[in-house]
DNA sequence: AAGTCGGGGTG
DNA sequence: CACCCAGACTT
């Protein structure tokens, strides 16, 4: 099947039932597809609309996020996942601003030198958003692709991803390469799905190898599997007297990079030393009921403590790795999944105790 | 090549 | 419960 086939195939179908009414299909340009394009990694589309919605109003230019306050981008990707990207995103406008004069940069070489941004990344804003040529490879073209040619193995290894990259290549065309990539996008996420796939329907069916031997869903290989671990840990949700959260700042390296979190302790004699010892505090510790959040290569098993503190904290603390959370306030902060739960859990908990009294 | 980094949707 | 998703980056 040539190569002129397949893109003609698709194109024409993308016509007729490609998606065009996304949020980023919209007023395009490189900073709104950048954002989508960044969001969308390893995040399916559904999840990511409302935040990128959230994102575009508060940020709707490159110079409006250079200018941000970094809490303020993480705190807009609250529950979105993978922090590195929102720390990279706002590295990157800052670069832009000051490297490239707040201009984007036009050639794919360029675009992927900044942080966050890869080869398929860097090819799908250039082709999307500047109408160039370059191939991308994110999950759904793996998918299409080692159907259509067959290719066997797991696309995390190496060879395998080559093969794939020179398919890409291969197939992209030369005209309407922006219609191009959202076309392919579209075929596997909503035809070419991981499971029941709609051949049927397909506009490739008639050159997909898969399809012919009657195996599409062997494609791609899968991954090897292992067995997911589990950790386990405790939470402190130190409440001091006037009702505020002690929230302490994350490293930006290992998990919820950045982020503000609870302070953490390995079990409850932790804890305990955790507040005599560290902040000299006392305290009615109650355990709550434990939970389980799950990562992409283990299981963590949180015991959240609450802790009401008998008076207020005289310990001298770093203020910029501490802070005291207000709740409804209006502190822009980065929090992960499941500190977000348990802090709404308490306020809650708090504005029903007032109510009641 | 293997590990790290989230969270939600799906079967 | 395991697997996957508009991947990039580190080791």
């Amino acid at each position: 099947m040539s190569k002129t086939t397949f893109s003609q195939q698709l194109l024409q179908w993308f016509d007729i039932a490609g998606r065009k009414d996304l949020p980023w299909q919209q007023d395009i340009s490189p900073y709104r597809v950048w954002v989508s394009e960044i969001m969308l990694q390893q995040t399916q589309v559904s999840t990511v609309i409302p935040y990128y919605q959230r994102f575009m109003a508060r940020f709707p230019d490159l110079v409006s996020l250079a200018l941000a306050a970094n809490d303020e981008v993480l705190a807009l990707w609250t529950g979105l996942g993978y922090y590195a990207r929102a720390r990279n995103l706002h590295k990157a406008a800052k670069m832009i601003c000051e490297d490239f004069g707040g201009v984007f940069p036009n050639d794919p070489e360029t675009i992927q030198t900044l942080p966050g941004i890869g080869r398929s990344t860097a090819a799908a804003i250039y082709s999307i958003a500047i109408g160039g040529r370059a191939p991308i490879l994110d999950g759904n073209v793996k998918r299409v692709l080692s159907r259509y040619a067959a290719i066997d193995g797991w696309p995390g290894l190496k060879d395998v991803e080559g093969q794939l990259w020179l398919l890409a290549e291969d197939l992209t065309p030369n005209k309407r390469v922006a219609d191009y990539t959202q076309a392919i996008m579209d075929l596997g996420a909503t035809l070419c799905t991981r499971s029941k796939p709609k051949c049927p329907k397909c506009p490739v069916q008639s050159g997909c190898a898969a399809y012919a031997a009657g195996n599409q869903t062997n494609y791609p290989g899968k991954k090897p599997k292992k067995i997911t671990p589990v950790r386990e840990i405790h939470l402190l949700i130190i409440e001091s007297p006037a009702g505020e959260i002690l929230l302490e700042q994350r490293p930006n390296s290992g998990i919820w990079g950045g982020l503000w979190s609870l302070p953490e302790a390995i079990d409850f004699d932790a804890a305990t030393h955790y507040l005599d010892n560290t902040l000299n505090a006392k305290g009615h510790i109650q355990t709550w009921p434990n939970m389980r959040h799950t990562f992409s290569h283990f299981h963590l098993d949180i015991t959240p403590l609450h802790i009401k503190l008998k008076a207020d904290i005289s310990t001298t603390m770093e203020p910029r790795e501490m802070l005291w959370y207000k709740g409804h306030s209006n502190q822009q902060v980065g929090l992960a999944a499941p500190v977000k739960k348990l802090l709404d859990a308490v306020f809650s908990q708090d504005l029903l105790r007032k109510h009641s009294a």
